[in-house]
DNA sequence: CGATGCCTACCTATTAGTAGGAAGACAACA
DNA sequence: TGTTGTCTTCCTACTAATAGGTAGGCATCG
């Protein structure tokens, strides 16, 4: 089935987001890349900052559903994270989406608009949570052994997550960020 | 003695970039932050481009220097080590300065002036080498236990710091850069 | 003198955003 | 059945503000 025009463009916002932030792409990049007029794009979504929500907002509730149904399909923690890492790990290598939409709003968070600042810090929160509770039973299950507490370690893990993507991504070079992760996740299992 | 008009400009345009990144600043707000016309920083700086571009060499050998003095005049490997993070740490604190110029334009990489992605590029490998050679002096010297070689535990840290700034940025959360980089060099300590 | 620093005044392109209309889909209804 | 009316989608055409950048003039200083 065809996509519907407002996925196109928010689709097309979030890859455009990816590559150069909020004030990175304009209301006519996105009308170039799915040949429709600007003002088509202000009928579906009245303002910048609004169109930036509702796609954080979309990337936000697929990311949670995206890491609840590892956790409910995946049984071993330490598969949970290595699954978690393959996801970003495969992203890099085909450059199908090379960074984290929240992470690239993060380092813009000073100027953004109100509620997209807000959205993005509830992701990295909910992110750390995940991480932590997977560590957690992780630690439980005799898997992992942790040096810190779960919280900690997992705020560990989100910033090299981050880092090593943005590693990558300035050295051009996307198997920097397995080269990262893979210590970091080695000395995590017990 | 007074700063030159060149360096003020240089001066605000990096906090404009921390703040906003290549996008996110314009001469406009240069012109508006030292109360002097666009066209006199035209006068400077032809080129928004050429602007970043001498502003980024000025970071980059700023922080070479630093390093280097860094590694000149403390003697112990651990030492320099904290002597790094604690300039993050003071930096991320004092909002000075709460985010890497480098970082920020890392972020950007896919929209930059190929000068100014250049500079970044050079600026990471550049802090990669001094960190490997820090960590290997400090493991020769007994005082570091490395689980992979120099260079790769160089790129972690990289990584680590600029995640760690990443997420102290995005929950407004200072104190969460030692969080993250604390236990991430107790790990190296033999 | 010439170079430097800063100015006024201007330019063109692009920014986000608005007003209002045309075309089609889809009911409700006589 | 045809005929409304409304809703959605997209359009043309426009706006004011801002973007980066240019031309040329006026002081000042060595």
């Amino acid at each position: 089935m065809e996509l519907s025009t407002s996925e196109k463009i928010l689709d097309v916002a979030q890859s455009l987001v990816v590559a150069g932030g909020y004030n990175g792409f304009s209301y006519a990049d996105i009308s170039e890349a799915i040949g429709i007029r600007k003002a088509s794009i202000h009928h579906h979504f009245p303002t910048k900052a609004a169109l930036v929500s509702v796609l954080v907002g979309r990337y936000v509730r697929q990311a949670q559903e995206g890491l609840k149904s590892l956790r409910d399909h995946v049984p071993d923690p330490v598969d949970q994270l290595d699954a978690y890492l393959a996801y970003w790990q495969k992203c890099v290598i085909d450059s199908s989406e090379p960074f984290c939409v929240c992470a690239m709003l993060a380092s813009e968070m000073q100027m953004l608009p109100d509620e997209v600042a807000r959205q993005v810090r509830l992701h990295f929160q909910s992110l750390a949570e995940w991480l932590a509770s997977v560590l957690k039973s992780g630690e439980e299950q005799g898997a992992f052994q942790l040096d810190v507490s779960p919280g900690e370690e997992a705020q560990i893990l989100v910033a090299s997550v981050h880092g090593a993507l943005l590693s990558a991504r300035a050295l051009g070079d996307a198997k920097l960020f397995l080269a990262i992760l893979g210590p970091q996740v080695a000395r995590l299992r017990a």
